[in-house]
DNA sequence: CGCCAGGATACCC
DNA sequence: GGGTATCATGGC
């Protein structure tokens, strides 16, 4: 069940060797709308912030061996990126011939992980996403994140490299909604502060190991967060693979190929990387 | 310019 | 229970 690695030196990088798109596509898992801070730059290199740290990867074949080299340590490897790109184990779906959608629909959205991100960011990103295109909600959060988050920095290679962390809970209770004012929330900045101020800990949900219909209910009764926002953050944010949300997209799928029902159970407990899938089927092959 | 966006809420019947 | 007006903002 488990998946081991293989690593090497590459010109001072860690390089994980025998790691390639079918396991995970890097492009495709961080453009397919779960997450909304992580930036490809010009050479293709991604760059996000991870547990407060900034981390870069990129795919390089070497000499016809497909690897990801990055500017992290063996240790953080193996001991965050390992965990919050889900890379300890292989999906392992199955669809019934029948349903074509979602048949098609996994071998375009092969390679997505559906990453282990942190909860509290997770719950205010979909917070800000309701209603939102994604081009408008990743320009908010940064607005956020350079207004509130701590600096950090890396060099790499002579190049520094500064991102913002994503502010705290902690750090949001303190503020008022008019501290909000021109980061374009819009009337989602009373929940962002409702929920900063809230009893509701995303982290202690996160590892109390509840059902996913529990999970659900505790975080709808945040002021604003409805049935699609809690599903996504159950899923990015709590791990919990077996949730299945549905938005404007993927209504539109269920209505042109499912005739309006669609059978969730069907698709057991990966119904949420099933629903990325999708997702990125709609979004980014055929939207 | 108008339409839409990874929706939720309050209020209606 | 189900249907709908309203909610800010900006990308396109």
């Amino acid at each position: 069940m488990g998946v081991s690695y293989d690593y090497m030196d590459y010109n001072g990088f860690l390089c994980i060797k025998n790691i390639g798109r079918d396991l995970i596509d890097l492009d495709k898992t961080f453009e397919c709308g779960q997450c909304f801070r992580w930036e490809k730059l010009a050479d293709g290199t991604w760059i996000g912030v991870v547990n407060n740290k900034i981390f870069m990867l990129k795919h390089k074949d070497i000499n016809g061996v497909p690897c990801i080299i990055t500017n992290s340590t063996l240790e953080d490897w193996k001991n965050i990126l390992v965990d919050y790109l889900d890379l300890n184990y292989a999906y392992n779906i199955s669809i019934p011939d029948s349903d074509k959608f979602a048949k098609q629909a996994c071998e375009i959205g092969k390679g997505i992980r559906i990453l282990k991100q942190d909860p509290w960011e997770t719950l205010i990103s979909f917070i800000i996403s309701q209603r939102n295109n994604i081009p408008k909600i990743k320009t908010t959060i940064s607005k956020l994140c350079n207004r509130f988050g701590d600096i950090i920095s890396i060099k790499v290679n002579g190049v520094t490299y500064t991102k913002n962390t994503f502010p705290s809970k902690q750090c949001i209770s303190k503020l008022s909604i008019s501290d909000l004012d021109g980061l374009g929330l819009g009337y989602r900045d009373r929940y962002i502060i409702e929920a900063a101020n809230s009893d509701v800990d995303v982290y202690k949900l996160r590892d109390s190991k509840v059902s996913s219909e529990v999970a659900l209910n505790i975080l709808q009764s945040l002021y604003g967060v409805g049935p699609k926002v809690a599903n996504c953050v159950a899923l990015f944010g709590l791990h919990k693979l077996d949730v299945f949300p549905i938005d404007v997209w993927m209504q539109r799928i269920i209505d042109q190929y499912y005739n309006g029902d669609i059978d969730i159970k069907s698709y057991g407990s990966l119904a949420g990387l099933i629903q990325q899938y999708m997702f990125y089927t709609i979004r980014f092959f055929e939207g």
